[in-house]
DNA sequence: AAAAAATAGTTGACACAACAACTATGCAGG
DNA sequence: CCTGCATAGTTGTTGTGTCAACTATTTTTT
């Protein structure tokens, strides 16, 4: 049986979008909402970010990215204005009440992650992160869109 | 910047579902449809499968295996028989024409490979496949629906 | 300054996968 | 036997994400 890094990636995102909407359920955070969320726990963002730069950044398409913040809104977890220095922009905000999910959904993503590794050589954990970067990066930097033509 | 396995890996399923819609449009294969495929050009199923058992391999919900075959079916890459033995479960077979798309099918998907690994460590890369490989399994034999709970 | 191109965001349509409810068949204990 | 439970598969509904088309702004070109 060969090995296939597309399996693998495939059933790890989609069980960890089950485990998310389960885990998270309780906070009223969705599976597709957390990616943003998170930004906000991670990052300086008291200037507010556009859309376009969380797209961006996590690589998903804008349209995905505009109904997980009008969602976010809707939950008061997050909070918007118009940017008035670029009047096409967003300006978007994490609020108190979303600050406050920080504990739970830290806390749920770190079982997560610990079920995950428990047991496993944290070295080759370390290798794994850093080789799934490095595939991410080169995504990020080239265009791959046709890279079949060159070889034929 | 904290890690996030999550973000890395949903990245590279997203990213590896545009590629394969792409690079496998003119064989007339879809993202969803190439698992099962595989399956027959990777293990010996001369005597048929079950649709059960597709689904337990790839852990992917009966639901979507009964629509991905019924697509493959449609195209003539599969082929369909009632399993006589059990009249619940069918016999899923690869056809001549099925068998035909192997080739062109592991090529898009070895450059993809290519793509993503070349210049990385060989070493480092067999390593990140096997933590992969290490956490499916986990995730295989676990309940690990309320993992949280045994943690408050 | 006007025209053209680029950028930020929204919306509609569709592909993909999970879950629940259902049908049909098989099996086990009374 | 037959009643109840388990298994294989199908279908409806919903959540998630991509792409394309559109509006509204900003930037670049001429």
């Amino acid at each position: 049986m060969q090995k296939s890094v597309g399996r693998l990636v495939s059933i790890l995102y989609r069980k960890n979008q089950v485990y998310l909407n389960c885990a998270l359920k309780s906070a009223q955070i969705t599976a597709s909402e957390l990616p943003f969320l998170l930004y906000f726990f991670r990052n300086d963002t008291t200037a507010g970010i556009s859309q376009e730069a969380l797209s961006a950044y996590l690589l998903i398409d804008k349209a995905a990215t505009a109904r997980a913040v009008q969602s976010l809104l809707k939950k008061g977890f997050l909070r918007k204005e118009k940017d008035e220095a670029d009047r096409r922009a967003n300006k978007i905000f994490l609020t108190e009440l979303g600050e406050q999910q920080r504990t739970v959904v830290q806390a749920r993503l770190q079982q997560w992650t610990q079920f995950l590794t428990e047991g496993l050589d944290a070295q080759s954990v370390d290798t794994m992160f850093h080789v799934l970067e490095q595939m991410v990066e080169k995504m990020e930097t080239t265009d791959w869109h046709n890279i079949w033509r060159n070889a034929e």
